[in-house]
DNA sequence: CTGAATTAGTTAGCTAACTAACATCTTCAT
DNA sequence: ATGAAGATGTTAGTTAGCTAACTAATTCAG
């Protein structure tokens, strides 16, 4: 347990990580304020425009409606967060949720009548949209980025599911030192 | 039944447009999941670091000590998040809010001794974690990113302010006599 | 078959961000 | 000098995410 004093080894490498960081933090800040006003305008946050997608996705697929945990495994949030996202599109009548006779814990989530058609609604304006808020980066660069975010998307996945079989050919050699024992709760620091 | 509005004229460009946008939401999220027991080990949040980050440099660069207004501006967040992020950090004693003579209207905010310990002691670990979170980049890839989110953020910054001018020098310079642009096209878009 | 473990979903309580509306103080133009 | 406009910060109310802890249902080991 070295008392750290010393900026390891700083190499070019290491010099380029912080700028990019950042540059990456603040155009994720940039691109909710964009994108707020643009679905608020069809009455819906990003947030509920993904669970959306998502369900209308998987009708166009011919797949059983989805259960909460499912929603939770394409969106990637927590449970409780798809439970209060589909409470509120409940509540506007955009999809409904009904038991299932299979399994009596599950719940499955569908579109509405109204919700299919305000997805269809948004989808016909929706590749502009996206086209205008990538228009600054050239096709090379769009490759570049999701080249770049898939390969980091991954390696993070590891980072955030220590000990799921991901894939063996893990590199190993620079453990992130937080094996979280069970509760990584902040202590209140007071 | 699926496909049905007319996509518009759909180059290779434009078909290299979502995938790269859902990467790197995707990612984001990975990173929010892999920093939060990071700062939670040091009973901190990611914005409360980003806080506190602000607010270090500061002082090392000598300005006085900021105000909340030049936290919303560097945080890029909107001044109610600030005032309530500093409140959280003033109950856990590690900034003071204190009332400017200058101007009764500001309130300046300044790291305690504790606080300032807090953020040398997490200074000491963070290059080697922002090093693990982006270890699976090269330094050419780190390169390409930046470039490409600096290149975003500008863009997307003139998306979110339509009308806004670009220079940011409305800073903490000149805390005795501050005048500012009089000529104002205050667009506030409500 | 029975009891332990696992899975699906919810509830409670927290932080973080936002908009809208507001009080207060300062600056500026008339 | 005064009144309008602008700047600073806060409050109120909403959504979204999280962890922890829980209930209920299912599966699995012995």
């Amino acid at each position: 347990m070295p008392a750290q004093q010393p900026q390891p080894p700083s190499t070019p490498r290491d010099r380029a990580v912080e700028p990019a960081f950042r540059a990456m933090l603040r155009s994720y800040g940039q691109l909710q304020r964009v994108m707020h006003p643009y679905f608020a305008a069809h009455g819906l946050t990003g947030s509920q425009w993904g669970v959306l997608r998502t369900l209308h996705r998987a009708e166009a697929q011919g797949l059983p409606a989805l259960r909460l945990v499912d929603l939770s495994d394409r969106l990637i949030i927590r449970p409780p967060s798809v439970t209060g996202a589909v409470d509120r599109l409940q509540r506007m009548g955009i999809v409904t949720r009904s038991g299932s006779d299979e399994d009596h814990r599950v719940k499955r989530v569908s579109l509405t009548p109204r919700g299919r058609r305000l997805v269809e609604r948004v989808l016909a304006g929706h590749p502009r949209q996206m086209r205008v808020v990538l228009s600054v980066l050239t096709g090379a660069d769009l490759a570049n980025l999701r080249r770049l975010h898939e390969k980091l998307a991954a390696h993070l996945e590891t980072l955030a599911n220590p000990g799921k079989t991901q894939s063996r050919k893990t590199d190993n050699q620079d453990p992130v030192r937080r094996r979280r024992p069970a509760g990584t709760r902040g202590e209140e620091p007071r």
